[in-house]
DNA sequence: TGCCTGGGGGATAAAATTATCACCTGCTGA
DNA sequence: TCAGCAGGTGATAATTTTATCCCCCAGGCA
């Protein structure tokens, strides 16, 4: 048996899932906004963490047939029941980046600071 | 700028950091008990792992110098900051794990269920 | 036509993370 | 003296994750 921080571990693990979802979480559903939100995801990469995450029933993907075409990821109700984790961990990585920045070399993913759609998100 | 989120997972990235940090926290902290809590766990990787962890502050190594040789890690106050995230966490996959163990391929880490010191964590 | 947007994928390379293995220091007990 | 426990490391492999590249479809527009 494996414990349950093993399955938690495994569904955000990947470098852009977190992010993903705390973009779904803010309205940035559609592929083309999250590449803009996410600057340093790519389309390829981002992808297959969407379908990562939808394997394991965390977001939904709604594909409208329509003109032009559109898609939408939304988080299901155990996607959503992730949030308050996410959250925690953006709150104390917030809380201590001051100290973190000074312990932690390299560069990484972007960050937010709301804005319209536009806004980046991580 | 990174938000947040990115440092947070800087932190506890690495297969076996949280694991370690659930076992310090329930008392387990020397060496040869954690390779015991943590059965699939390797001496030399769980050394990298606690180096980084006490590089970013998260935990401190005390050693006696005393006979028989004891090595003692602890959490930092930093450290016992993140473990409401880690208990989330937990507690998150155990909620889920019925479910979850029908879209998670692999076989992972092991699990607790406490006992006395060689009761094993994760 | 040519080019842009929106959505997506296969093949492959590069990077990062983990695991293996062998070997080292000290002390204790048989 | 040999074995075992306690703590630990360098070098190297094996694996897993990410990133790059290039190509596909459809429609709008100029």
């Amino acid at each position: 048996m494996e414990c349950g921080l093993h399955f938690t571990k495994e569904v955000l693990n990947g470098k852009w899932k977190a992010g993903l979802l705390k973009a779904i979480s803010i309205d940035i559903k559609r592929p083309s906004d999250m590449l803009r939100a996410i600057p340093d995801i790519t389309k390829r990469v981002m992808n297959v963490q969407l379908r990562e995450l939808e394997q394991h029933g965390i977001v939904t993907k709604k594909i409208y047939h329509q003109l032009p075409l559109k898609v939408e990821y939304s988080l299901t109700e155990l996607g959503a029941s992730l949030l308050p984790i996410i959250n925690a961990m953006n709150q104390w990585g917030e809380n201590n980046r001051a100290y973190l920045q000074t312990v932690i070399a390299k560069d990484a993913p972007v960050l937010p600071e709301l804005d319209e759609k536009r806004r980046k998100v991580c």
